[in-house]
DNA sequence: CACACACATTGATCCGGGTTAAGAAATAAA
DNA sequence: TTTATTTCTTAACCCGGATCAATGTGTGTG
């Protein structure tokens, strides 16, 4: 099951007894979407924060009608809005399934609540925005020390299958470029 | 002194008793930087996280020669390379002090230490962390959704007297183009 | 099968910022 | 103040990617 999957993910971060784990798994819910559907939309409040069990989403600004897609939610990743999360504000970005997927999500009372009654969600909390920030800080970091080209080969080299499961133009957009301009890369490096 | 100034910071965070205050402070050390100092280089491995008190640094990767400027630290703000201090790695950048500096510091061994001693602490690296999140998506994000000319805009509208002690290459760099290019952008909006 | 629609490629042109190089302005040093 | 050094500006040229527009490729639907 799903929860299976989760456990294992916490477990690299603390170790929980089979008592913790209860308490918190309690506090669990999976959610279903299907390709298409949005987990979050512009304007919405981001009350939930999750793991990915299944499928892939993406998540895009809309601006100008144009959709500025700034990144993807794999399997055993981290899902929210996690900025929105904790401020409690409306939501910019959307939050959109790729394929038919599975989530596991918390909402922020039950994290709360679970802060007062388990200090180690505490200590999970913390290394996984440890995780986050290190994560995002990479992808700013290569955004100013490499070109375009450099960012293209280096997101295929990274998720050789990922190329596979989505379409170009979405490519194109994360890498922050034309659909017609990553086209070029690729007949360069071919 | 500097202890009623971090004091003042970290209770934005969480409510300390006075004995926990006193607990924490005896990990706090200060330290000085005369301008041009380095409070860390290249492959220097990063053992502390701590705050400004006095004067700014930048951090910048040197590649190929040339300084990429990266950020800025300012007084009151969280000051480390915090994802090598995590992973314990070798910096790939300088933190350099543009003015004579101030700063209070703590170990790695003392902050696990308080981990253990103090559980608020947790929740104050937790929240410490959360907003270094916040602040370099929003950064990332700038980075998309807004043209050079606004990037540029934004920032001197947001720390206006910031140009001032800041020489302008450097703004240039940190806004990731050449100092040619702001002047260019800068005669276009006077 | 034929059609429609979404996606990818290619070409022509444009444009912003990079690059190079020179000179002006400001700041520091003598 | 004069000189030297750093910083900033300006101009000429170049180049990569954006834009616009047309064509090609594919996938699924009636």
């Amino acid at each position: 099951m799903m929860n299976v999957n989760i456990k294992a993910l916490l477990t690299n971060f603390v170790n929980l007894t089979e008592e913790e784990w209860l308490v918190l798994s309690a506090s669990l819910v999976t959610k279903q979407y299907k390709k298409g559907d949005y987990l979050l939309k512009e304007n919405d409040y981001c009350n939930h924060v999750g793991f990915v069990d299944k499928g892939f989403f993406n998540f895009y600004y809309l601006i100008g009608g144009v959709e500025h897609i700034r990144g993807f939610f794999f399997p055993n990743e981290f899902i929210s809005n996690y900025p929105c999360f904790l401020l409690e504000n409306k939501s910019k970005f959307y939050i959109q399934a790729l394929e038919d997927c599975s989530v596991t999500l918390i909402h922020r009372n039950d994290l709360l609540m679970l802060y007062e009654k388990l200090p180690k969600v505490q200590v999970l909390s913390r290394k996984i925005v440890e995780n986050l920030y290190m994560e995002v800080s990479g992808k700013y970091e290569s955004f100013f020390l490499n070109s375009p080209e450099e960012r293209y080969l280096e997101l295929i080299n990274k998720r050789p299958n990922f190329l596979q499961r989505v379409p170009q133009y979405m490519i194109a957009s994360y890498l922050g470029m034309t659909p017609e301009g990553l086209s070029r890369i690729r007949k360069r490096n071919s």
